[in-house]
DNA sequence: ATATTTTTGTTATTTATTTCACAATCACTA
DNA sequence: TAGTGATTGTGAAATAAATAACAAAAATAT
């Protein structure tokens, strides 16, 4: 497959255009035109048909983009044909929500077992997950997981990535407030709800100040 | 303040520098240079000068930058030194998860009431904050409230959205797996967690590829 | 006091991304 | 089946961001 040479912009995208099509593919839409499609997910149409083009040639000019087709194709490319299995490290408040919420539901991705410090949950089910003591976690073999989902305080995150990291785990989704240092065979994607609220709130004030002078 | 020229990939880092600044201060470390801040939010140093440079001279050469003054200028330019008021709308698995986490500590932001469609809410109290009905969102005055945090079905939230921009909410934070269509008036932040892991797994799959076809 | 080292701020360069512009091609109409 | 309109795919241009290189200045050491 031609993929070393998709743009890292590009790749980011994949995953707002698959969830798109997703829902055209539910309410019956056959086909759409990059601008069409552009209007839907806010994007420019010119920087979609070169997206889809890094890929080969995926519409039909005069045509337009068959939304099974495309679809299809992003789910091969995005993985999402097969089961990925994640663990989620931190059932406290965000992490029993994403228990709750587990993915599934047109995402090909399931959270197979939890791990927490308290001894006290050890054992139990939480949302059809069962949750494991900490300290098994460097010992088990997750080589068979995808990635762990951290959702531990942020004082504890960098020790937890290197147990579930020794544990045979290479990608991390990081709810943590820190940034994690891990060896180059490690990937991490960060989600920081603290700084995209501050990003937010410079936005806000800085579009405003941006309005008045003008 | 000569803002207008800075460029977006550098407001977006500005927040994380805030969040880390913090920390360093609070550790008591009173100065450091752009190669140690570099390592460790793993941004390149000259990147970090240069993001520094657009808002004047904030270090000292030979010397670094002083941690206490960068941090006061960033909570100023972050707007940090005042309170901001927000919403959240959608009091579910997710939304009961950030008000339990309400954001306050370090960060000056306030989740001071939350609305949501199940009658049997109103008028309760969760982690402190006050739910309130959603059909009286739209009519109320939120002009004080700097951002709605979204935490609604991906179905509800374009319309939960309008309702709050009608009530004085200019700002938002949507956790709904759905794009928002609104006006100019509106700016909107999306934190997506099935495209993170999406991402993270075509990224997990294609760094691999490249390590074995090298 | 002088020399040496450190480290910034900034200009120039490179790389990445977006946008433009339009020929090529296919769909659709009559 | 010819003609018109729609829409892609893509090279070229423009914009944005990251990185390199280094002079200037200040700190520290001798």
């Amino acid at each position: 497959m031609a993929n070393q040479n998709v743009p890292q912009a590009t790749a980011e995208r994949l995953p707002l255009y698959y969830r798109t099509l997703q829902g055209l593919v539910a309410v019956g839409k056959t086909r759409i035109s990059s601008s069409e499609f552009g209007d839907l997910v806010q994007i420019d149409s010119t920087t979609i048909r070169k997206d889809f083009s890094y890929f080969g040639a995926l519409g039909r000019k005069g045509y337009g983009y068959d939304t099974q087709h495309l679809m299809d194709f992003l789910r091969k490319t995005l993985y999402q044909d097969e089961l990925s299995k994640v663990v989620l490290i931190g059932v406290g408040h965000l992490g029993t929500a994403l228990l709750n919420h587990n993915f599934q539901k047109n995402n090909n991705t399931k959270i197979v077992k939890a791990y927490d410090i308290d001894p006290s949950l050890t054992g139990t089910v939480v949302s059809g997950t069962k949750i494991y003591a900490m300290d098994t976690l460097a010992t088990d073999d997750n080589s068979d997981i995808t990635a762990a989902i951290l959702t531990v305080p942020a004082a504890h995150a960098q020790e937890a990535a290197e147990m579930a990291l020794a544990s045979g785990i290479h990608g991390f989704l990081n709810f943590s407030p820190t940034t994690l240092s891990l060896p180059a065979n490690a990937y991490v994607r960060h989600v920081d709800m603290t700084v995209e609220l501050q990003a937010l709130i410079y936005f806000l004030n800085h579009s405003m100040e941006e309005r008045n002078s003008k």
